[in-house]
DNA sequence: TGAAATGTTGGGGCG
DNA sequence: ACGCCCCAACATTTC
């Protein structure tokens, strides 16, 4: 007679504590069986060294680490996520399968397959909220339809997060010895098909967050937070964050709800991620340069700020936001290449990667996108690197070699502000 | 979360 | 003292 179990699956929110599917599963009437898959249908296409699985396995060698104190342990997976499935509802006696709602589009379908198979075999499954504060539907305009411009979403959420007191915190230590016991075996990351990456997680930094609005945009600074990768893969908690930074700095709350606005875009218009939200932008003639891509994405453009932060990105996985705008900018507007390419490129190389912001990011700075910046809006990138890295310092951190007579600009730029503004004209239908 | 072009104002040099 | 010009600084408009 097998043992009866509730599984909890662990995705993008690898943590034990105020993990909101967690909390309900500790609370079900059986021992709870931690499990996470990697998944090949996602892992297929990322290179043996990805930083993002070394990162994804540290975390959960993290959460193991701990369950191993109250004798045990998370079951580690790898397969595609159905055939996974299938294996664990025979080999165990299963009741119920909780995990934390995904937004993006893939996931959506995955788990509305898993939610139908595991019924299919008698078990309950059941799904919580956990990675927003409201999801969509939550915050929507008086006719019930998404919002698409941000500044009337972000008063909504406010007022309805005032409204709520603060995000409620869910306490799992209490419940942590519903865990079932057990010693499954945690496997090495070559098991697993992958090497260690050279490029790190860096953990998060908040001490400078109080001066948010004045450093943000400075890159030499270092004043970010580094959360982003760990709101990426769950290891902060964003019901904590927000209530820390609601109390601290209302500049840097907005920059999460922004993570909310793309996320419930994504949700309501999903075709955002291979086509423009507004479709009025499909004429545009993109150049699509090769060659001129490959200079972008090795930061050699010859612009300095441009190519301190893709080469930044390209040795550390993180880029300074100011710069991701700059070099956003440049790509679609100096280059004239569709911001899919650039967006292809971020979701390969950042380590923070979502696709919400990315592709919401992205078709803001082509213009292409809702509530994006209009299409004359050119960023000159010697203006940038003068207004807001004024002594070079970053440039010189990621140019060692800025000092010693730099690249000339690969197209001037008084002649491409002019070529993008009349190939956006031309190309807006109207 | 822009930058360039164009317009306006006012202080100072100068005859 | 006055008018004129120049131009920097700031403001507004345009892309």
């Amino acid at each position: 007679m097998k043992q009866k179990v509730t599984f909890f699956w662990f995705r993008r929110d690898l943590r034990l504590e105020d993990n909101v599917g967690l909390f309900h599963a500790l609370q079900s009437d059986f021992p709870v069986i931690p499990l996470f898959i990697f998944d090949e249908d996602i892992l297929e296409n990322l290179p043996k060294n990805d930083a993002r699985v070394s990162f994804i396995y540290d975390s959960l060698q993290k959460i193991n680490e701990e369950l191993k104190t109250i004798e045990s342990a998370i079951l580690i997976k790898k397969g595609k996520t159905a055939e996974v499935w299938k294996s664990l509802l025979t080999q165990f006696d299963i009741q119920k399968v909780l995990f934390n709602k995904d937004y993006e589009p893939y996931a959506i379908k995955r788990d509305s397959e898993i939610s139908s198979l595991v019924q299919q075999n008698g078990a309950v499954s059941l799904s919580y909220k956990d990675h927003v504060i409201f999801e969509e539907k939550e915050i929507t305009k008086s006719d019930g339809l998404p919002y698409t411009i941000y500044t009337p979403y972000k008063n909504k959420w406010l007022e309805k997060y005032h409204l709520s007191g603060q995000a409620p915190e869910y306490d799992t230590k209490p419940l942590f010895s519903n865990f079932a016991k057990n010693q499954f075996e945690f496997p090495e990351l070559s098991e697993i098909g992958f090497e260690r990456s050279s490029i790190k997680v860096l953990p998060h930094n908040l001490t400078q967050i109080a001066n948010y609005k004045e450093t943000r945009d400075f890159p030499a600074l270092d004043s970010t937070s580094y959360l982003s990768p760990h709101l990426r893969f769950g290891t902060v908690s964003i019901r904590k964050l927000v209530n820390w930074a609601n109390k601290k700095n209302q500049t840097f709350l907005s920059e999460l709800i922004w993570r909310e606005f793309f996320i419930q875009i994504l949700f309501s218009f999903p075709h955002v991620v291979n086509h423009n939200f507004k479709p009025a932008y499909d004429g545009i003639e993109w150049s699509n340069n090769e060659e001129d891509f490959k200079r972008w994405c090795s930061g050699t453009t010859g612009y300095p700020m441009v190519d301190a932060g893709m080469r930044q990105l390209n040795e550390t996985g993180y880029m300074h936001n100011r710069v991701r705008m700059v070099v956003a900018s440049f790509l679609c507007k100096h280059l004239l290449i569709n911001w899919q390419w650039g967006e292809a490129y971020f979701a390969e190389k950042l380590l923070d990667f979502e696709l919400a912001s990315n592709v919401g990011n992205w078709q803001w700075a082509a213009g292409t996108g809702c509530d994006a910046a209009p299409y004359f809006r050119v960023f000159n990138p010697e203006i940038q690197q003068k207004k807001f890295d004024e002594k070079g310092s970053y440039i010189r951190k990621w140019i060692p070699e800025f000092d010693l007579g730099y690249n000339a600009p690969m197209v001037d730029h008084a002649f491409a502000r002019d070529r993008a503004i009349a190939t956006y004209k031309k190309g807006i239908i109207k």
